[in-house]
DNA sequence: TAGTGGTCTAGACCACATA
DNA sequence: ATGTGGTCTAGACCACTAC
C-alpha cells in the first residue's frame, strides 16, 4: 500500500488554474471589471507569473478575458455574433453592407489568392481593403480581390479615394451566381493586428470567400476576425432568424 | 548623430523567427519531414527554448506544423477541407452523412444548451456523441442534443448501442425547416482532446448548429473541429462547386 | 532506456499606457 | 514616473513514445 495513488490525475497547473479562474470569473467578477495584475495573481495562487499567463492566454483565447498592455486584465463580455452571409448572395459593398471601403490599390495578384481566383499568377488585380465595425469596435478587417477583366468599365484616372467604391460599384454590374467560403484559424499579420487592436500573431478566424459570375471566379476575398471577440454566425434557415437574438453560446470548454 | 535608429524596427525574437522557419519549411523541408528536436533548433538560432517553442506554437496553430510529445516535430500537410453544409437542409445522421454516431445517453440539458433549445433549464434530452473522421484521422466530434419532446415515437428500452440510432431516426420523421450556424474559437475540453487525439486546450473551432421544425428549435449540435488540421467550407454556391478543388489557401499569414 | 515535446520556475528587461 | 502586460533566459523535471 503507501501509495495508493491518491490525486493520481497529474493534471497540470496551468490547466487547473484556468478552471479556477473560469469559476472565479463568473461568480466574483462583472464584464468590464479589472483583475488583479499578473505579479499579484501568480503570487496568491503560488505558482510563476509564466504558469499564470500559460491560464490567462487560454481564457483570453476563448474569449472570457481580454488583456491589454500597459493597462492590465479585463473581463471580456460574450462574444458578439457577426454575420457572415449568407443573408443573401450580394456582391461585397451593397447597400447596408456591414463594411466600409479604406483602400485601394492595383497590384499583381500574390500567388495563392491567384490560385484562389484561378487565374495566372502574374494577372493584375484590383484590392481592396475594408473593415468592420460592430458597436464602435473593429472586428474585421478584408482585402477583397478584382481581377481588372472583372470590371473592365472601370475608368481610369480616378482619385484613391474613388478608386475603392469605383471597384465595387463595377462589380455590381455582373450577375452574381454564387459564393462558397471557408473559415480556418490563423494569427493576424502585423498590418491586419493593428487594425483590429491588437497584437501580431492574435488569433484570428479567416474567411476565405469566392464570388462566381459569368462561369467562373469574378472576385475573392480574405477576412480576418478578431476570433477572442467574434462569434460568426451562417443564417442558413429562411424563416425564423428573428425568433432568437443571440443567446450566450459560451460553452464550458 | 549616432543613434541613426537603424534597424528600429524592434521586432520580437519569435515572431522573425517564424518567419524565417516558415520560410525554411517551404524551401526546406517536405510534408511529413521531421523536424531537430526543440533543444538543437533553439541552440541552432541562439535562443532559449521557450522562445524558440513560441515560434512553433503559432506555426502550429496555423496549421503548417504537428508536433507529438515523444515523437517529434513534423511538417504538417494543407489543411483538409471538411464541408459543414449547407450542402442541404438535412438531418443529422442521413445517409451519405459524414458522421458515425459513438454513443447516446438521455440526460437533462446543461445550461447553455437549453438557452440555446429554448427550453426549460431541467427538461430531458437525448445526448448523441458522434465523430467525423476523415481520411483516416478524426477531425471532429459533436454533441447532438434532441429534447425527448422532439422525438415522441422513441420507444423505451433500448440497448445502449440502438439508442442513437433510434433517436436519429426519429428525428428524421419531422419536417426540418431550417438551420443555423455559428463559428468560434475553442479550446479542446477533455474529453473532445481524447477523441480527437491531442492534448486537452488545443485550438478547435466549435460549430454550433440549430435545428428548426415545428415552428421552433427542434435539435442543437455542438461539433467541435480540430483547428489545426481543418478549413470548414461553406459551400453556398448552387452550380459551381465541382469546378475547384480545395487548392491550397493557406495565406501568408 | 533514450529521446521527444510538455510543464514549470525565478528571475530580468522592454514596450506601452496612464497619471 | 509608475504600473501594466509582453518578451526572454537558463535552467529543471515530467509524461510519453519508441526502441
Amino acid at each position: 500500500m503507501g501509495t495508493t495513488q491518491l490525486e493520481a490525475v497529474q493534471e497540470p497547473k496551468y490547466w487547473h488554474l484556468k478552471t479556477v479562474l473560469n469559476d472565479a470569473l463568473d461568480s466574483e467578477f462583472e464584464v468590464g471589471e479589472i483583475l488583479p495584475n499578473e505579479r499579484d495573481l501568480a503570487a496568491r495562487f503560488g505558482v510563476a507569473r509564466a504558469t499564470l499567463r500559460q491560464a490567462l492566454e487560454q481564457l483570453e483565447l476563448e474569449g472570457r478575458l481580454q488583456r491589454r498592455r500597459g493597462v492590465g486584465t479585463t473581463v471580456a463580455p460574450p462574444r458578439i455574433g457577426v454575420s457572415v452571409g449568407p443573408s443573401a448572395n450580394v456582391w461585397p459593398g451593397a447597400v447596408r453592407d456591414a463594411w466600409s471601403t479604406v483602400g485601394c490599390v492595383e497590384a499583381a495578384a500574390p500567388a495563392p489568392i491567384a490560385a484562389l481566383l484561378g487565374t495566372g499568377r502574374e494577372e493584375a488585380v484590383h484590392t481592396v481593403r475594408r473593415e468592420r465595425v460592430v458597436q464602435g469596435q473593429p472586428v474585421a478587417t478584408e482585402l477583397l480581390y478584382v481581377p481588372t477583366a472583372s470590371v473592365p468599365g472601370l475608368s481610369a484616372l480616378l482619385t484613391p479615394a474613388e478608386h475603392g467604391p469605383a471597384v465595387l460599384r463595377e462589380l455590381h454590374a455582373l450577375d452574381l451566381e454564387g459564393e462558397d467560403r471557408a473559415v480556418e484559424l490563423g494569427s493576424a499579420r502585423a498590418e491586419d493586428a493593428r487594425q483590429l487592436d491588437r497584437l501580431p500573431g492574435a488569433p484570428v478566424l479567416v474567411v476565405t470567400t469566392r464570388y462566381y459570375a459569368q462561369g467562373g471566379v469574378a472576385a475573392a476575398s480574405v477576412a480576418t476576425y478578431r476570433a477572442d471577440t467574434c462569434r460568426l454566425t451562417f443564417g442558413d434557415s429562411g424563416a425564423l432568424e428573428v425568433l432568437h437574438d443571440q443567446p450566450d453560446t459560451r460553452r464550458a470548454s
